[in-house]
DNA sequence: TGTACATCAGTGAACGCGCGTTCACTGATGTAC
DNA sequence: TGTACATCAGTGAACGCGCGTTCACTGATGTAC
């Protein structure tokens, strides 16, 4: 009983490796070229054609490299940073002491998700850049995939935040569009991360700026109870 | 007394114009052919020659042509809207009172400019989208010029928003730190916004709660005295 | 178990093409005296 | 005011080069009987 298909061609992957090395330096996927990918991978250029028909086929395929490589470590982490920090959620459910300790809870881990993920980027710098790079990059079928990831990052996040009740006390429309916001803007910082060295500490002390501050500001834009308010921006304040 | 060099060469506007177009489509200017742009202006391929050494000079031309029509604009733009909502600052600080008058003023101003920037976006789709996709693009050069442009935009509203007096409560350092994430969050939505046109208003929805939430939120986090905060949030929810 | 055939990843040579760049030229405008 | 010269934007032909792509080939692995 012979299994099927089980190795992936080594061409296709050194050509894949070589690519994204490429695209990293570049900047850009399209604006490769088939010679100068193979000549990278050690291959001869028309190796190129035994495994993508077209750029584009190439740039999907470093575009699921970097996605896959994004997506569930990004949630694992997330959920790692919950389980490291929560205690259990408390089971009554008296508003203004439920939401404090849940935003207590919130506060830390923002906090840790912030500094596990910057982590997480310095050790994938070529996804993170290539990802960036491509969300307004020239192909529009690469934009299209990236919009994707985006949206799809967001939804996990949003779920996250609900299933793990960390913004309890607002709407679960406001909590999709902070995700999104949030998720956006976190990307965006990802490679000024990898490149200014020097400013790293001051980006995610940004990055915390203003999730936390976003974070505040919906809440005090949905809770108009007075005495309630007030505690809970105290706990955010820290 | 003849005029010191009165024309610019119409060849060169020409070849800029062109070179924007194509890079309109193309969504990067590093992957322009000096043949391509040579066609595009209806001159000879090497015209290019007489005017720009490099590519890079072509580009940099064109990015100030971007530039150029952004800065002063959005920045008029602002005090017309500030302008045409305000009453006189009141001569008399009494926090309270003085702040949430302040307030009032910001969440209009905060309204107009959104409508007033979005209108603008779609009166200069070029450079939004050529500035949206250089900030991230293969020219490192244009990079940096792009960032420095962000930089400029967001001092320039950290100042109107001083001067203007929109937000008396938050410390300097926040308002540049919010300006900056603001004009980089609300830049990233203009190619967004001329591409999908029956999510505009949507858009516009989404500027303005990110924008409200994080001054918000920045408020809620630099002011502590309950009475006062309560008075402030409910100002800004309306 | 052995033989014949098919499939597949990779090679090397060759193609035609469009590219960037250079050169020598043109004709219009500006400048000196 | 007129003449001679310089400068400048634009032209057209020509160059060599690297590119994408195709073709016919090779040798290894898998499959049928």
């Amino acid at each position: 009983m012979a299994l099927v298909k089980p190795v992936i061609a080594q061409g296709k992957t050194l050509l894949i490796r070589a690519a994204l090395k490429l695209a990293m330096k570049t900047r850009s996927i399209r604006a490769l070229g088939v010679r100068e990918i193979g000549r990278e991978a050690g291959l001869n250029p028309n190796t190129f054609y035994r495994h993508f028909s077209s750029m584009d086929e190439l740039g999907l395929a470093i575009l699921n490299e970097v996605i896959r490589s994004l997506r569930v470590p990004l949630r694992e982490m997330r959920r790692t940073a919950a389980d490291s920090i929560a205690g259990e959620v408390p089971a009554v459910r008296v508003p203004a002491e439920y939401w404090t300790t849940s935003l207590k809870k919130t506060r830390l881990v923002a906090r840790e998700t912030i500094n596990l993920y910057f982590e997480f980027v310095l050790k994938n710098p070529e996804a993170f850049t290539i990802g960036v790079t491509e969300l307004t990059g020239s192909s529009p079928m690469l934009r299209e995939a990236l919009q994707g990831t985006i949206t799809d990052l967001a939804a996990d996040l949003a779920e996250d935040i609900r299933i793990l009740q960390l913004l309890p006390m607002v709407s679960d429309d406001s909590v999709q569009r902070i995700s999104r916001i949030v998720i956006r803007e976190i990307f965006m910082l990802s490679v000024d991360y990898i490149e200014r060295v020097e400013a790293r500490e001051e980006i995610r002390e940004l990055a915390y700026f203003f999730l936390i501050n976003l974070v505040a500001g919906t809440i005090a834009m949905e809770v108009s109870d007075n005495d309630t308010l007030a505690t809970l921006m105290a706990t955010l304040r820290g």
